[in-house]
DNA sequence: CCTCAGGATGTTAGCGTTAACATTCTTGCG
DNA sequence: CGCAAGAATGTTAACGCTAACATCCTGAGG
């Protein structure tokens, strides 16, 4: 095995190979001071030659920027944090911001230990990814950059954080229930203690008391997020007389749908069915197809990745910002 | 908002609050050298007050490591990334590596132009994921650090690339079902074109050749990658006389198991079904859960991280590690 | 032919840390 | 009391780069 493995090259080397000063190739090299073509061509040529990326720890170490951030992420699924991690991405674009990414998969002391190395590294700010949408210990206080929360908010108020706002989106999803004709309208849902099923229960209810309707068997059904539940919950709400139903996940609307179908349930003809999540693998896989609230985490962590660039700016925001979510429409509320 | 961003505090603060020289302080911080007891407290509270960090950077400019590794995935929804990162997280632990997570999203201009700032940054290593196990363009040409490959192996034999192994796996997996007493087995996979796919036929086909037995259907049954195919090859299998079904994924597995049901055959008794990927929110949730195959994926990025490490110690391997896969157990295959 | 503006290039301090080396302070012992 | 060993502390170069400043060079104008 050969593997020369050639150190990287530095900008002495480059101003060695061209045969000038290390000032005159930085120059040269940057686009600054008076350079003279011929210089500058070398140079650059030299550069090529060796490969040469000037060592960005020693310009960090100078300009106090290191163009990174941290993305701190308690779900190691990576259910929520990915779509934030992308989006984040996106928005430092070619703008030559790098991400670290540290998961605390909801260990505390995990967490404040990769907060620890993320500063020690001198990142130019935090995100914060919470694996719900409960709110979270702040750790903002006192710390050197700038941190935004998103998909769970920070509890401290004067953070910034960005969350999906369920209450409209849960809302705008039985508005579309309504509107397709649907008067019997139930709710099923994850676990109480959950703040998304609170929510989602809050805006349920208020889609339905606008449109002078009550909820079939008057309280929402709280269970877990899971597919399992939905199946179980369809056995309860069949015997009601209902013509919709709202789910608190995608998953547990999976499971309402093949529950529903296997009693001989036509969906959409018999039961409207929206999820929440737009979670693709599971929503464009039931049959039919799943109408479904999109919380749009890729356009939030797009969003809260600006924000942080602002806030690094010194223009800082501060409180919760509910993001708005997408009704996806599928075949499950509309007849054919 | 007052928002007082203290800057981070330096080693020289540190110093001047404790009352001692720099040298002195960084002894007394890194338990190097001679330091009176008395001192050394001294320097560890001015530390704790100002929550004293090292600048890693400056650290790294000397050491010439910078403990980061780049993680550079083409599968944005992390299908594969995420636990392949995961292990890597694992491997490195506490050792206080961190990693910095770039997604090329398949494009190989910004595959290029990320690779370069990992560079620019001085990661010590790299780790390649791919989207497929097919194998993937070399980047380690000349690189100045070592790169691991992971799931998806590098074109050039030279490198080190990590690949579950299929052809076992499937290979297991057919076993199982011929352990389990079934005999016509047909095999429903994804795409010709996809290595993987190739992989998992030919497991299938030798462990059946093992045991005596063909095909049913003579050739494995090619298609996509969904549960939509899934579906439809249920129709056409249900026509022939099989007594158990080999998927070439999950998805695929899922999407079999629930026609079948549609079609009143019963899992396990009538048709056992094992899917491949062990995607766990589908694989424990279909009706009845699915025996299948894990790919051990985050095994395998911990075994890639711990190799990445040796080679970063300048004790490299090469060649492509096919890595086990385990089978799981559950109701679609055993008669209850 | 000299001067000088300003273009071209070079020298050097400094970012925060470590480590090699230098200096100062204790002590124990002759 | 003097002195050396060695403990305790300090000074400084170096890592790779940038930017401020210094120097050198060229050629136009007098």
């Amino acid at each position: 095995m050969v593997s020369q493995r050639p150190r990287a090259a530095t900008l002495t080397d480059v101003a060695t190979l061209a045969g000038v000063s290390i000032a005159t190739a930085s120059k040269a090299l940057n686009g600054r001071g008076q350079v003279k073509d011929e210089t500058r061509r070398r140079v650059l040529q030299a550069a090529e030659e060796l490969s040469f990326q000037p060592n960005a720890l020693a310009r960090s170490l100078i300009s106090g920027q290191t163009k990174t951030v941290g993305l701190l992420t308690s779900d190691s699924v990576g259910r929520f944090g990915i779509p934030v991690l992308l989006g984040a991405e996106d928005a430092f674009g070619a703008g030559e911001m790098a991400v670290m990414l540290c998961d605390a998969r909801g260990d505390s002391i995990r967490e404040q230990h990769h907060l620890r190395t993320l500063l020690a590294r001198r990142v130019d700010g935090l995100i914060v990814v919470g694996e719900s949408t409960d709110p979270r210990p702040s750790i903002s206080r006192n710390l050197p950059v700038p941190v935004v929360y998103a998909y769970g908010p920070s509890e401290d108020p004067d953070d910034v954080s960005f969350v999906p706002d369920d209450v409209a989106g849960a809302r705008t999803a039985v508005q579309h229930l309504v509107t397709m004709g649907r008067r019997r309208i139930a709710h099923v849902t994850g676990p109480t203690h959950y703040r998304a099923a609170q929510d989602r229960a809050e805006g349920t209810r208020a889609a339905l008391a606008e449109a002078g309707l009550e909820l079939v068997g008057g309280e929402p059904m709280f269970g877990v997020w899971s597919q399992r539940w939905g199946r179980q919950a369809a056995e309860i709400v069949l015997k009601l007389d209902v013509d919709a139903v709202m789910c608190g996940s995608d998953q547990i609307a999976a499971g309402f749908i093949e529950a529903a179908r296997d009693r001989g349930k036509r969906i959409p003809d018999d039961i409207a069915v929206v999820g929440y999540d737009n979670w693709e693998v599971l929503a464009a896989e039931t049959r039919p197809p799943l109408t479904t609230i999109d919380t749009n985490l890729e356009r939030l962590g797009r969003t809260a990745a600006q924000h942080l660039f602002a806030a690094i700016d010194g223009k800082a925001t501060s409180g919760v910002h509910l993001m708005p979510c997408r009704l996806v429409i599928r075949e499950s509320t509309v007849r054919a």
